[in-house]
RNA sequence: GCCCUGGUGGUGUAGCCCGGCCUAUCAUACGGGACUGUCACUCCCGUGACUCGGGUUCAAAUCCCGGCCAGGGCGCCA
């Protein structure tokens, strides 16, 4: 309507019955009125909580009871009133309002009720996702979302990791494997970049030996799932002089450290997504390939041994191990090119995933560092060295030893907030039919 | 891409199997009114819908075919 006459003095959360008296200046969305007659009472909501305005006309004034009166769902308000201890409103006071400002008005009816009363389906509320934002519940995903990112990186800072940005528009077609979003690059093609793998085992050539970036990344898969986005989140890590262990060592703490700070700062969320939320143990269980393989057979699901495991496989293998942990000692055959075969049998390879349950949430491995066999193993998969010529240079003059992985934030955020589809978990997901909003 | 299920006011639903008393249920939202302690306020009045295209039939929200879209499952997924 008008620019603000005030600055928010406090957020909901924390105003308290101690502050009784005291002139506070509250800003947010109307989220509810009950007017009763000659006393209206409004529930204010903003980023941290409600609180609630009670206007009794008699002490209000007719002109600010009129104004109150006129309030309609989602407007955006600014108040200026005092804290009133009072043991009859929620939480133990509220608030008497002496001035009030409109910001500005809210269309109605609305698209979807964000005071939960009726649900809406998944489909129209990523429709009006703005306003299905504005529900706590769903706040709270994305707060725990924040605390994790916050809490990765607060953990590979300490651990001596560099931040660091790969381009995500690529030359590169010629590497198999998930489809690419072509684009056009002036007057060539290029590509939307489905991974930084490339990039930040080019950087283990320069010294910088501990590396990490989260950024998007993008894949053209047609794929039609819970748990698959074309657009993504990746929390990527390389780290030289390092081998497959080192890199677990590294993901337990990462995902630990998560957890642990979710669960120490994000208590509120936890509760208003109303979840049972359990610190994992600092150390993940480990089985191989051959035992998880196993355990699938052991309930009735057949594995080929050197194929990727089914849906039905990892419903099976998670249903028996519950939890974090890790699935090692995979085939080289279903593992990318530039993973690291074992010394002692080459058809097994030095690669990982960390699996929840029956969601993979990492994978990894560690890297061929050898110029010959890295080509070797390129050829091998059918691919042409010649696609990778300006990712083979950095092999050439001094490549260390060198390991990682990438952790799905998004997959990531699912598991903490104990979602059932990936789509809770971004703001503005991308799937197969949705580009908008 | 395949399979299953579905699409009814702004939102969420009942009705559909077994076509016709559907002038389409209920809740909530929305508009108007009454009410000084609500907290899913209560009460009264009102507005508002059968996904699109074709077919069967005297008659279609209801049966059939196709499209589009959604949800779930699978496949695909360095």
């Amino acid at each position: 309507m008008k620019h603000m006459k005030w600055r928010r003095t406090h957020y909901s959360a924390e105003i308290t019955s101690e502050m009784d008296g005291e002139e506070v200046i509250v800003m947010g969305w109307v989220h509810s009125i009950r007017a009763l007659g000659k006393i209206i009472f409004v529930i204010l909501r903003d980023r941290e909580g409600f609180v609630q305005i009670v206007a009794p006309k008699q002490k209000v004034g007719e002109d600010l009871f009129k104004q109150i009166k006129k309030l309609g769902t989602e407007d955006v308000i600014a108040v200026k009133g005092k804290v009133i201890a009072n043991e009859k409103a929620p939480n133990g006071f509220e608030i008497l309002p002496l001035e009030l400002e409109v910001l500005n008005t809210a269309q109605r009816p609305l698209p979807l009720d964000p005071s939960e009363k009726v649900p809406a389906e998944l489909d129209t509320r990523l429709e009006n996702r703005f306003l299905d934002l504005r529900r706590p519940k769903i706040q709270a995903i994305f707060k725990i979302r924040s605390e994790m990112l916050k809490s990765v990186r607060k953990t590979l800072y300490n651990e001596g990791f560099i931040e660091v940005n790969t381009p995500k528009l690529v030359a590169s077609c010629t590497e198999g494997g998930t489809e690419l979003f072509p684009i056009s690059y002036f007057e060539r093609e290029a590509f939307l970049g489905q991974s930084p793998q490339l990039y930040k085992q080019m950087l283990m050539a320069t010294g910088l030996d501990r590396v990490f970036e989260i950024a998007p990344i993008f894949r053209a898969e047609e794929h039609n799932t819970r748990r698959h986005l074309n657009e993504a989140t990746s929390i990527d890590i390389e780290m030289a002089f390092a081998d497959d262990n080192d890199a677990m060592e590294m993901l337990e703490k990462v995902v630990y450290n998560a957890f642990v700070d979710v669960y120490e700062n994000r208590s509120k969320e936890i509760e208003t997504l109303g979840i049972k939320f359990d610190i994992p143990p600092k150390k993940f269980d480990r089985i191989t390939y051959d035992e998880a393989i196993e355990i699938a057979n052991s309930k009735g699901v057949e594995i080929v041994w050197g194929q990727d495991l089914s849906r039905e496989a990892e419903k099976a293998i998670g249903e028996e191990m519950g939890g974090l942990y890790f699935i090692t000692d995979w085939p080289s055959e279903t593992r990318p090119f530039y993973t690291m075969p074992k010394e002692d049998n080459p058809e097994v390879c030095k690669a990982f995933d960390l699996m929840y349950k029956d969601l993979e949430i990492s994978s990894g491995a560690q890297r061929i560092h050898q110029y010959d066999l890295l080509v070797e193993n390129i050829k091998k998969k059918g691919l042409n060295p010649d696609g990778f010529t300006y990712y083979l240079e950095a092999f050439k003059y001094g490549m260390p030893p060198h390991a990682g992985w990438g952790l799905g934030a998004d997959r990531f955020t699912m598991v903490l907030t104990q979602q059932e589809n990936i789509r809770e978990c971004v703001l503005f997901p991308r799937d197969r039919q949705r580009l908008t909003p």
